[in-house]
DNA sequence: GAGTGGCTAGTAAGCGCTTACTACGCGCAC
DNA sequence: GTGCGCGTAGTAAGCGCTTACTAGCCACTC
């Protein structure tokens, strides 16, 4: 039924390693044969087999990327972004790799499952994108695992969440541990190395063998994208402040994930800094949503304005749970910003439009996944300490404005 | 280094046939030995290889999407509904079958090329999503391409485009066809077969060969998931036009698209049947933007009012037009509704957090992208016609309102 | 007591491709 | 003229898994 090396070979009146040698030209082959075989594979409509291919060559051109959740723009631009770099590389016509989008869901389990099922694929490389979950235990099984996949030669990525040697990340006990505090938004700064996890247990799950050294970068071979939403909370909440709201509410994401825990921990900085705002009082005005949609906004505005009507800011997990606030204060019948000024993360393509525009913190997700995707295919040289960090930026829009009263 | 099938079977004092058997499933194996094998997999941590699998098995686990823009949530709803379906299927521990999210930017190129990529995988099914190019050229391609993937064995499911044997996509002339009047937007209504292209010249390219008959549903065993971009343009115009609309300018999506066209036929349909309308005068109001984005109807709105300042509706290709079309209104000093009226379609999750919420069709992504995924699954048995049609819905917000004069 | 059939498990032949190794032919230097 | 080396192309040994076929074992049956 299929075509196969040795039809196109047998068309071509040559043998079938050269079929194979003209195909993946890494071998020279004199100009005639070269045409005479392309002319068969195209007379022939020969397309590879890409399973035999893989398994003879141990290796595979499929690049998987897991998200926590695909219907999200946020996922859907770094993923894209991702890809692009996949196209640059036209080793042939047209890209050879594939990206393999997996949907997590933000499942730990999830995360597991497909990790095993693109290492069945052998998968090339592996960007794991978003917000880590934070349960020790999952870290702990995550971690060894990618630096077992690293070590076997997988190129592994993580964009937008913590590089593996965080603390939350590697400790073994339960204690959340302080926010990472960068030295800086700038791109590829050196690693905070210094005070991060002085006690560190060596990961729970036993470490087997020394981890072969992986291509390069530290940290067992793993690279990483990160986002500063410890830096980019703390400056809107300095924002906030700075307009005088003293009362600042916070509709934060899921609990146990590292961008929830950095974005509440920069605003938590920034409020402590001021000095005008108690640590309990933070604490009331935070209310933990079950996710990064919509709804939760929606719902964590309505609970956030029960327990503290006093409220004139709040500040949302990201842009879309920003929607969910606007829509919940609206329906209360207050104004924004006149009555409550409200602010997202990320600056997604919407936040420009939204009624008020909203004010928030703009990602370069585009230019994060294009950095994660060139590391992933080894076309960027990771920095020493194999963390790459990307800028953020405010972005002030008609979402916020100084609260009526004085505050 | 990887750790193989003889070596979980020396482990487990056993044949490499029957670790293999173990883990398939397919063949009876005794308890004791079974569980034996089960462990040494386990403390071996052994990981199939899949492309030695696929080989030997002639198959992989390997499915294929299609997506104009990944970042857009209409595919990434989409896309994710059909990863659902394959978790659905857990012949095991998770999750067996990988979803491959292929970005085509909506270039027919780079859906040829994908196509190539996929077919190299031997992916078990694929599905295509969102409209597709009317390039007469590229349809023909196109549809022998995908003609003979079905009759290879791979399962071809369109989702959101229409069928292959469309006119607009069998015919060889350049010539568009008028769009499909559909019996209804019912679910799995009979093919519109009849008078569909009469003079059609068996595609240009050379079909070689009967298409064996694949595994079920006409049209080659290509099924569909089908739209009703038409019928939803029709009773959103229908809508504005008994508001009392009739200056109603149409900001639609680019000109090649099916998708396109059908919502542009729509419109013009009911402008059609209500009469108050010249062809020459809807015409004129329409405007053709580049893409499905948000500066798209930013910009294609701006011309509108250029053209025509007495517009009183707007109708947007899709949800996210929309939002630039208020943009640019907002801009103008123009308040929606009370000035203009403005109207989307999809009715994606953001849609009713705009201020106003906006007036939409609302096309069950989620449902389509499920159904997609098990009709490529064989889960959903297909209809005689191969053609499943999905029901969509309007959803009347706050967006669209009466024009302030009588029109 | 030999025959029969139902379970299990092993044997080994590929699946289609890659690639180390080998073979051939020809030009050039000695 | 012989030898060497370079540029090409063929040979064939796997890559790790699946699966048809075969074989052993045991409980029954006639």
């Amino acid at each position: 039924m299929a075509v196969t090396l040795a039809d196109v070979a047998a068309r071509a009146g040559v043998s079938s390693a050269t079929v194979s040698r003209v195909l993946s030209g890494n071998y020279p082959v004199a100009g005639a044969t070269r045409s005479r075989v392309l002319r068969a594979v195209d007379e022939l409509e020969y397309v590879v087999n890409g399973p035999a291919s893989s398994l003879a060559a141990a290796s595979s051109d499929l690049l998987g990327i897991l998200v926590n959740d695909i219907a999200d723009p946020f996922f859907g631009i770094i993923a894209g972004a991702v890809q692009g770099e996949l196209e640059g590389r036209t080793d042939g016509p047209g890209p050879r790799k594939l990206a393999v989008v997996c949907n997590t869901g933000g499942s730990p389990e999830r995360e597991l499952t497909y990790l095993t099922l693109l290492q069945r694929q052998r998968a090339a490389a592996i960007v794991l994108t978003g917000g880590a979950v934070e349960d020790p235990q999952h870290s702990a099984a995550l971690t060894t695992r990618l630096r077992r996949l690293a070590a076997g030669g997988t190129r592994i990525v993580l964009c937008g969440r913590p590089p593996l040697d965080e603390p939350a990340a590697a400790t073994g006990t339960g204690a959340r541990q302080p926010g990472p505090p960068p030295s800086g938004p700038e791109l590829s700064g050196p690693p905070p190395s210094g005070p991060v996890s002085s006690a560190k247990p060596r990961s729970a799950a036993g470490d087997r063998g020394p981890l072969s050294a992986a291509h390069d970068g530290t940290r067992g071979g793993v690279l990483t994208v990160a986002f500063d939403n410890y830096g980019g909370a703390r400056e809107l909440t300095e924002h906030l402040l700075a307009l005088g709201h003293r009362h600042i509410g916070y509709v934060a994401g899921p609990a146990e994930r590292t961008t929830t825990r950095h974005r509440l921990e920069g605003h938590r900085a920034a409020l402590a800094a001021h000095g005008g705002v108690t640590a309990d009082r933070a604490e009331q005005l935070t209310v933990h949503g079950g996710g990064y949609d919509r709804s939760c906004g929606y719902q964590g505005a309505r609970e956030l304005l029960r327990r503290a009507p006093g409220t004139t800011a709040v500040l949302a997990a990201n842009d879309t749970v920003a929607l969910g606030v606007c829509a919940a204060l609206r329906e209360m019948g207050l104004r924004v910003p006149q009555d409550v000024s409200v602010a997202g993360f990320d600056d997604l393509p919407f936040s420009v439009d939204t009624s008020p525009a909203l004010t928030t913190v703009r990602l370069p997700l585009q230019e994060a996944g294009a950095r994660a995707g060139q590391l992933a295919l080894g076309t960027l040289a990771p920095p020493p300490s194999g963390i790459v960090t990307v800028r953020h930026e405010l972005r002030l829009r008609a979402s916020t404005a100084p609260p009526r009263t004085g505050g």
